[in-house]
RNA sequence: GGGCGGUUAGCUCAGUUGGUUAGAGUACUUGCUCGACACGCAAGAGGUCAGUGGUUCGAGUCCACUACCGCCCA
């Protein structure tokens, strides 16, 4: 084994072995309930970024976490068309080469697509297989795939015939440069410093008097078509039913009264524009307003707008202000912080309007048989968790404030809406399979609605069209519902909601017992990566840099769930450090193994004698016992702290530099057996976390011991440790505890004196009743702190030459190290006294605590029994210091 | 405006139902080529747990208010 472990090596290799081997393919056991987790369907185009490394990292150690554990696991990858960027992407290539999608029609653009698709799709699971991940690639889906298209289809068709879906005229949010509807949840909010507008309206029958209404959009004054105010607002009570002229449009619209209105916010009367505002939208229908649309779809003024038609909304805010101006109408302009909101995608800014567009009436949350209501209740009842439990209360609360969804989307690249229009008769058809005539007067003129559905609509069915439905196939008898489903907290609504409400209107089930959030990954100064910022982190990259399992393991160690992570190449070092260390540490003991036949029992380890094996064994169990139950409550971080902290500083720290010495005197019983038992299971511990470094050596390891346990071919199929009878020896822990902060006392006193590395000091143990225990591990003792000669004596004995000595207090040892010339003593005693200070100030606190009854009555029976120990401890410390000063003294 | 989160060592963060003298990584100081590892070993320094008040025998942890930062929704 080379002495630095070089990830590149081993990767390919390990990851083609797995394959092959179908290791990642879910099978169906009846009668054993499966594991499963449908992994979030990143868009076809799209490249691997460290997102999706954190999300994959986090799955694919619970997938193997629980696959090890013997239970039979699926986790299912796949892949988003996503409309809108997909499109995009590929418009733009053809804009650069002069044309468009129009110019090429739709049959021909979908092709284009389809072709970009082929070159550019899929790219992005390739470049997961790095990641180490075990996902079922057999069962890959594709959203646009013959099954789950026909799940969008079945899934529109029934609810078409409930009547949940309908076909609507309503304010709906535009994207000019997308040229489509967007949903509620596709539209950023950004404060943008924009003008407050008081415009006077003049009074129809008295034109020298005038309303003043405040706006920050001007322009869209062209299309006003009536004025509002608070009912109760005196300032205009004897204005309401009465007409004012509409500026430039010279046209009558009526004032009205609405309690909608904020009578703080600017004049208190607001003008209605009902086809741009959805307030006003609101605020027209109770009153009866006209709509008329000024603006566009293209973002340019229509033939509504009068003189101003085709002039783009921008220029025409400019030109509609200094027309006002001009006639003398513009009172003032306020500068004014508005919120504007703007397309996600492309980040224009979003132009509300009206439009006759597809929506799906999710209910409300009263409703109790309401798309909306079951998702409420799902979670609200318990039948889902989620994960951290916070995220709940947002989920909760942004079903209770739900609005219908609008679902039609203005692109070719999709699920198109499979709703086909009669020009005969004008019946709607929709079916599930491609009409051919009119099913209500059998008419073949017909033709299919233009539209495609929204990219979340189908990804809302996702849990179960991955898996068949409509079908009952096998796969969704057995693994739907599912078990967890892990994202980012990000697109809670976008996906998580959507998928909690469509899964329980298709199936009647939940789609997942466990919603898991994670947090989002920000650069070392906490900004969001993204690649217009330039300060994104190629996973690859580092990959190449670092190896998959520092990666793996930087990305989930030390954060706990559903919150952010700045992420800097620190952790990564910190990482790959780790890994060099597990690397290491294995290179000793399976060189140790050379040659070596005496390790029968390595794997179960029936008798374990020795006091330094009992101790680490202790430990081993307690670390697994732990392990596990972080994993059970999603804690993946601790769970690999947990690890971190055992591997670095319990095994190597201590029990390999401890068992050195026993191998190298070939002292009986050899430490190799216990030494090989720990590594082994430790690495099985480690090895949904590091999955490449875990197999490399367990292979290795496993290759160079008698076969033994359930042999199999790959740790990622061995057996995860778990124990039911953990090995605790509590006795082996406070005896090595001893001997440990014997060497740390020895250690620090050398170092605060200066004193050279290589040379030995004389020491003296009062033994105190520990004598055997000092005795045992005398050699330990002398390596590690570099004691020699060593004396042991019962104890109470006063030592003839103090003066010339350091005494160390280690309960209930008293330790003298010979020390003359390096310490006179005065310094000694001052040293002391210090200790003997800090001790009393100790013990004064401890004493107080546990003489008040109050303590003693109310606080648990355990928490009183480690305080008076403590107690006892100390005033044992405080007798020895006493004693030695004493003698300095005397 | 409503809601949620954060504020803990110089920096980045853990800290699960309240219970030792609050932890880790990194940076820092000192000393180490002793046969796994300098991607390392050993020792050390570094914190009024944002502030105020409360509950409690006991508060980083629970409650209330305040301040600053961030996010989501309107």
């Amino acid at each position: 084994m080379p002495s630095a472990y070089n990830a590149a090596d081993v990767e390919q290799r390990i990851y083609q072995n797995w394959q092959s081997n179908g290791y990642f393919d879910a099978k169906i056991i009846e009668g054993q309930e499966p594991y499963v987790i449908i992994m979030p369907p990143p868009n076809v185009t799209g490249e691997l970024h460290l997102g999706h490394a954190l999300e994959k990292a986090i799955e694919d150690a619970l997938v193997r976490w629980r696959r090890m554990s013997g239970v039979p696991t699926l986790w299912l990858p796949g892949t988003d068309h996503a409309g809108i960027a997909t499109q995009w992407t590929v418009e733009r290539q053809l804009s650069a080469e002069g044309t468009s999608r129009h110019d090429l029609g739709r049959e021909k653009f979908l092709e284009k697509v389809w072709e970009h698709v082929g070159r550019a799709g899929g790219a992005i699971h390739e470049q997961s297989r790095r990641l180490g991940i075990s996902a079922d690639w057999n069962r890959l889906k594709f959203t646009l795939d013959p099954g789950p298209s026909k799940a969008v289809r079945t899934t529109f068709v029934n609810l078409y015939k409930k009547g949940r879906i309908y076909r609507h005229e309503r304010i709906i949010n535009w994207c000019t440069r997308c040229v489509t509807a967007l949903s509620d949840l596709e539209v950023d909010y950004q404060d943008v410093a924009g003008n407050l507008y008081h415009i006077r309206y003049p009074l129809q029958d008295d034109p020298e008097s005038s309303i003043t209404v405040a706006t920050t959009r001007p322009e869209t004054m062209l299309g006003d078509t009536g004025v509002a105010v608070h009912p109760e607002d005196e300032r205009y009570s004897d204005l309401v039913g009465k007409n004012v002229m509409l500026p430039i449009m010279d046209r009558p619209i009526k004032v009205v009264g609405d309690d909608a209105l904020d009578r703080e916010f600017g004049t208190g009367a607001l003008k209605v524009t009902p086809a741009h505002d959805p307030i006003d939208f609101e605020i027209g229908e109770r009153h009866g307003l006209e709509v008329f649309n000024v603006i566009g779809l293209d973002g340019n003024m229509t033939p509504a707008a009068g003189k101003y038609e085709g002039v783009n909304r921008t220029e025409a805010r400019a030109k509609v202000v200094e027309e006002l101006n001009q006639l003398g109408l513009l009172e003032k302009v306020e500068q004014h912080l508005h919120s504007v909101g703007h397309c996600q995608r492309c980040s224009s800014v979003v132009e509300p309007l009206v439009s006759l567009q597809w929506f799906v009436n999710l209910g409300g949350v009263e409703e109790s048989d309401s798309i909306a209501g079951k998702a409420h209740a799902a979670v609200a009842n318990g039948d889902i968790k989620v994960v951290p439990e916070r995220f709940t209360r947002v989920y909760l609360n942004w079903l209770e404030n739900i609005r219908d969804w609008c679902i039609s989307r203005q692109l070719w690249w999709g699920h198109r809406i499979p709703v086909w229009y009669c020009t005969s008769c004008d019946h709607m058809t929709v079916t599930v399979e491609d009409a051919d005539k009119c099913d209500s007067c059998g008419s073949t003129d017909i033709e299919q609605d233009d539209d495609v559905l929204d990219t979340w609509f189908s990804s809302g069915l996702w849990p179960h069209s991955t898996l068949g439905w409509p079908e009952e196939t096998s796969d969704f008898k057995y693994f739907y519902p599912t078990g967890v489903l892990e994202t980012g907290y990000d697109i809670l609504f976008f996906w998580v909601a959507r998928m909690i409400m469509m899964g329980i209107e298709n199936t009647g089930q939940v789609p997942f017992r466990t919603v898991f959030l994670h947090g989002l990954i920000r650069d070392a100064t906490g900004a969001k990566m993204s690649k217009t910022r330039g300060n994104t982190l190629d996973p690859l990259e580092l990959i190449d840099k670092y190896g998959t399992d520092a990666l793996r393991f930087a990305l989930t160690t030390g954060t706990a769930p559903g919150n952010d992570l700045r992420f800097g190449e620190n952790r990564l070092e910190a990482a790959r450090n780790f890994a060099n260390k597990v690397w290491n540490a294995s290179r000793f003991v399976i060189s140790g193994l050379e040659g070596e036949s005496d390790l029968d029992g390595w794997y179960d380890l029936p008798s374990v004698e020795h006091r330094e094996d009992r101790w680490i064994i202790s430990r081993l169990d307690q670390v697994t016992v732990g392990v596990n139950e972080s994993l059970r409550n999603f804690e993946l971080g601790d769970a690999q702290q947990k690890l971190y902290d055992f591997f670095w500083n319990d095994y190597c720290d201590w029990y390999i530099e401890m068992a050195k010495l026993r191998i190298r005197s070939k002292e009986d019983p050899s430490p190799l057996p216990t030494l090989v038992h720990v590594l082994e299971r430790t690495l099985r511990l480690l090895h949904p976390f590091m999955p490449f470094i875990t197999e490399e050596i367990w292979q290795n390891l496993r290759s160079r011991v008698p076969l033994e346990g359930n042999s199999t071919e790959s740790i990622m199929v061995a057996e995860y440790p778990d124990v039911e009878n953990a090995r605790d020896d509590a006795q082996a822990e406070d005896e090595i505890g001893l001997v440990m902060q014997v060497i740390r006392a020895v250690r620090n006193i050398r170092a605060q004196l200066r004193i050279p590395a290589g040379q030995r000091l004389e020491a003296q143990f009062e033994a105190n009743g520990m004598q055997t225990i000092i005795e045992e591990e005398a050699e330990v003792i002398k390596v590690l702190s570099r004691v020699e000669p060593f004396h042991v004596v019962a104890g109470g004995a006063p030592a003839n030459d103090l003066p010339k000595s350091v005494t160390l207090v280690v309960n209930p040892l008293v330790i003298h190290l010979q020390l003359e010339g390096v310490v006179d003593l005065s310094a000694e005693q001052e040293r002391l006294r210090s200790e003997l200070d800090e001790c009393v100030q100790n013990m004064v606190r401890v004493e107080k605590l546990v003489s008040n009854p109050n303590f003693l009555g109310k606080a648990k029976s355990e928490v009183v029994e480690t305080e008076q120990a403590r107690l006892q401890d100390l005033k044992e410390r405080q007798q020895h210091l006493i004693e030695i000063l004493e003698q300095l003294a005397g």
